[in-house]
DNA sequence: CAGCAGCATCGATCCGCCTGCATATCAGCA
DNA sequence: TGCTGATATGCAGGCGGATCGATGCTGCTG
């Protein structure tokens, strides 16, 4: 099956079709739906709540592992799940890979949930 | 292991902690990812996406199944999880069973995202 | 140049979920 | 009452995903 590791691309520029107007089609449902699954995991979650309340805004691994109270291994493969979504992005330090939230990848997935702007014709605005 | 059934009541009335300020707690990421998992489906998308642009805002289980593609019971269950998630509500007349959006259930979640609004505070830039 | 520490990847296991077929329910109708 | 059509539920197969231990990689450091 094919990644998602391209739905960043799919979301900062060309858009997905939104949930308010036409029907959306199957090929922008299961984008939209591959973003979504990245977000819809607990650990996932709690992993982009950890590194955005960070000091700077970024987090390492291994300041991840312990709260999540999961092995590093796995710690490590949610993150790039959230990386390969678009959610994430990583800078290499050293022996460290600091982590932080993809500026408004987050604010973006709301926009296309938040269907309702009845506005006229289609999005204005 | 338990339902979503709650996340209705969850959502609209006490509200999940969103994802923005202080690191959230397990019990918040559990229900919130419960919810989005709701709407990490394709199929799920697109039922919503139906069911809205539909005449009345609203559908029977006929006249979503050709349009998805899906089986009848597939249908009907995709629909079960929506409802049981909050996002749906079943009216049943005579032999049909109608679906409609619940009001600002999906805008719901997308506030609870679509946090930051970059406030002062924090990390200006 | 060894040795070590932080991360990523691999392989395997276990669990949950999407889907369809068969069947049960239920309302309207002859 | 018995039949038909619209939905819901049970059951089962198959796939994807969450998790971890072991291992490989790569910069630091002594």
């Amino acid at each position: 099956m094919e990644y998602v590791g391209t739905a960043l691309a799919e979301m900062t520029m060309p858009q997905i079709s939104p949930l308010n107007g036409e029907p959306i089609e199957r090929a922008d449902a299961e984008r939209l739906a591959g973003v979504l699954k990245a977000l819809a995991d607990p650990a996932r979650l709690r992993l982009l709540s950890l590194i955005q309340s960070a000091p700077e805004g970024e987090a390492c691994v291994c300041d991840l592992t312990a709260p999540l109270g999961l092995s590093q291994p796995t710690v490590s493969h949610h993150l790039r799940i959230l990386t390969e979504a678009g959610l994430l992005q990583r800078e290499k330090r050293g022996v460290w890979a600091y982590y932080s939230l993809v500026p408004s990848a987050i604010a973006t997935i709301a926009d296309l949930l938040t269907p309702p702007r009845k506005r006229a014709t289609k999005k204005a605005r």
